[in-house]
DNA sequence: TTGTAGGCGTTATCAC
DNA sequence: GTGATAACGCCTACAA
C-alpha cells in the first residue's frame, strides 16, 4: 500500500529516525545519507502521514469556516479570500455551509469543536451550542455575535444604514421603506435597520422596514417582494439590505411598470466585486470584504498562538454611487 | 488539557476498551456501566480526538475540492451542492481555491494526495501533476479532462454549443461571434466552440471566436471586451461562453449605445440560479449543476468502496429563453 | 552523525 | 461483560 517512512528508511539502508530528519530537515545528516534518503523518497513516492502527523504534533493545520452558503456573492467572496489568506499562512480549510439546516450547523460546529480543526471562523448563529464547547477552540465571528469571548469582525453597518438612507433622503424623496432579516436574530445587519429608522425620525419621516427571511429560495422571494410593492403601493424608494434582493426587486419593478429610477429609487447592500459589475448601475454599500477576510484570519492565527486581541474590530463602508438613486 | 478517553475511563472505573465500546456502541454492555461512561462523557465534556481516529482507521472522512474560485457563480453554486451531497454521506470538504496560482494548485493537489483526504474533485486543469500521483487515491474531475483513468463529468457542452448558436440563427441575424477561453486549454467548454463552429459552417457563415482567459480581472474583461467591439463593429450577435462575462458585455454595449436586444443579440451560458434571478432577460444554456454534483459525488463514492463505473458521464443542456436572443 | 524506545489517542483482537 | 495489549505512522528525548 502507501509507503511509510519504515520502507523509505529500509530502503535507505537507515533507521527510522535518520530518515524522518532527513523529512523536517532536522540535527546534523552527512551528504551521503541525505542523499541515499531522498532517493529512497523519491523511487517509493513517499508522502508523509497527516494523520499520524496531527495526532503527534497535536494541531491539524486545518481551520473550518461555517457560512450560510458559498453560492451567494458575499459569502462566496468572503470565503475565497479567506481561503485565500489561510492558505498563506499554512493553514487548509474545512468548509461547512449551513443554509436552510440548523442542525447541520450545529452538528458542524460540535464535531469542529471537537478538535477536527486548530480553528473556526464562523458567519452564523450557532444556535443551539453551549458556551463551554467553544471554550477549547479559538473561533473569530464575521458579521455575527455569538457570545462575549468570541471577537467579531464586522463593517460599520450602522454607517452603512446612515450613507443609504441619506443618500436617498438627499434625493428628495420621502416615502422609503427599508428590507431586512429578522429582527428576532441578533445580527449586525439589524444595525442598518438602527441606522435607517434612526436617520429617518431625524427627517420626521416614517420609517417601514418589510422583514423578509433570507434564507428563502428566488421563487419565495419574488413572491414576498411582491407583497411589499402591494403593501407600499406609493413607495418611492427602497433602502435593500443586499444587492442580489435588490436585482430581484428591479425584475419585480420592471415587470410591474415602476421605472428605476424615475419611478422608483434603489439602494443595495453589500457591493461584492460581482454585483458591481453585473448590475453596474445598482447604487448600494461596499463591505471591504477583502478586509474583514485578512483582519479575521489575522485575528484567528493571533489566538491560536495565543497573543491577546481586541474583541471588536468595525471595518468602514463606501457608497458606490450608480443610476439607482437619483433622477 | 482536552480530556481523552483513558480520562473517561478513569472517571468511570473502568478500563479504555469499555470506554471505547460505549463511545461505539459496540458489543455487549451492562446498563450500570454504560450508564456510568456516558456520565463520566458528560462531565468531562469528552470529544474523540480525529485524528487518532483517521490514524487507525486510515481514512479521514474529507473529500477535497479543487476549483478555480467560489466567488464565480458557476464553482460557488456547484460547491455548495457538492457540499451538501458529501455531508449526507458523511464527508467533510477541504476546499482549495487555485485562481490565479497554478503553483497553489500544485501544491494543494500534492498534500491532498498524500492522505490528506479520502477523494478528490477536480475542476482545474492539474498541470504539472505526474499521473502516478493520481494512483492511491480516487478522484472524479468534473469539467476537465485530467487523465484517462480519471472518471468525467460534464454537461453536454457540445449540444449547448449547438443550442446556442441555432437560436441566434432562428432569430436572422449571421455575422455572430463566439467568446471562449484559450483553446490551447483542453477543456470540455472548447466542445462549445467546436459546436459554434460546425453550426456556422453548416449555415455557410463563416466563425470568428474571440479568446479571452477566464482568469483575468473584472477590469482587464472589460477592456478585452471592448476590444472585441472594435475588432468586430459589425457583429449582430454574441454566443458567450458564460453569464457573468455576457453582463460585462450588455454593460459595455450600454456604454457604447448599441441596444440589446434591438442591435445586438446575447446568448450566456451557464445559467447559474443567480444570475438567471439577477439578469432573467438574459437567454442563456443551463448546465444542470445539481445533478453534475450529485453524480459527481456518487461516483466518487462508488470508487472509493471499489465499485467500478462509467468513466464519462454527459448531462443534458437546456436554453433559457430570455429577452437578449430575438428582436 | 545515527539508532533505540516510547508516546500521541483510538480501536480491534483475544483472552478472561 | 470486561480488560490487557498491540497497532495505526510519525516524531523526539536520550543513548551510543
Amino acid at each position: 500500500m502507501k509507503p511509510k517512512l519504515e520502507d523509505v528508511a529500509k530502503l535507505a539502508g537507515v533507521s527510522k529516525t535518520t530518515a524522518s530528519r532527513v523529512l523536517n530537515n532536522r540535527g546534523y545528516l552527512s551528504d551521503e545519507t541525505l542523499k541515499k534518503v531522498h532517493d529512497a523518497m523519491e523511487t517509493l513516492n513517499y508522502q508523509p502521514n497527516a494523520a499520524a502527523r496531527q495526532l503527534f504534533k497535536r494541531k491539524t493545520g486545518l481551520i473550518g469556516l461555517i457560512f450560510p452558503t458559498v453560492s451567494n456573492p458575499f459569502f462566496g467572496e468572503l470565503v475565497n479570500y479567506l481561503e485565500y489568506e489561510l492558505y498563506q499562512r499554512d493553514f487548509k480549510v474545512i468548509i461547512g455551509n449551513s443554509l436552510h439546516d440548523i442542525n447541520k450547523e450545529t452538528d458542524y460546529l460540535n464535531q469542529l469543536l471537537a478538535g477536527q480543526v486548530d480553528g473556526l471562523i464562523v458567519g452564523t448563529h450557532n444556535q443551539g451550542i453551549e458556551e463551554y464547547k467553544y471554550s477549547h477552540l479559538p473561533v473569530v465571528a464575521i458579521d455575527r455575535v455569538v457570545n462575549s469571548d468570541i471577537p467579531i469582525i464586522e463593517s460599520d453597518n450602522y454607517k452603512g444604514g446612515v450613507l443609504a438612507t441619506q443618500r436617498l433622503i438627499n434625493a428628495g424623496v420621502t416615502r422609503i421603506i427599508h428590507t431586512n432579516g429578522p429582527s428576532a436574530l441578533e445580527t449586525p445587519t439589524q444595525r442598518r435597520r438602527e441606522a435607517y429608522e434612526a436617520v429617518m425620525n431625524e427627517y420626521g419621516l416614517e420609517p417601514h422596514t418589510f422583514t423578509i427571511d433570507f434564507s428563502l429560495s428566488f421563487a419565495e422571494k419574488k413572491q414576498r417582494y411582491n407583497e411589499l410593492f402591494s403593501i407600499y403601493p406609493d413607495m418611492e424608494a427602497l433602502f435593500v439590505s443586499n444587492d442580489v434582493d435588490a436585482s430581484i426587486i428591479m425584475t419585480i419593478a420592471n415587470e410591474r411598470g415602476r421605472k428605476i429610477p424615475e419611478d422608483l429609487l434603489l439602494v443595495g447592500y453589500d457591493g461584492t466585486d460581482l454585483m458591481r459589475n453585473v448590475i453596474p448601475e445598482l447604487t448600494t454599500i461596499i463591505q471591504p470584504i477583502e478586509n474583514m477576510a485578512k483582519i479575521a484570519v489575522d485575528v484567528l492565527v493571533k489566538r491560536i498562538e495565543g497573543i491577546k486581541t481586541e474583541s471588536e474590530y468595525i471595518l468602514p463602508v463606501n457608497l458606490w454611487e450608480g443610476k439607482t438613486s437619483s433622477r
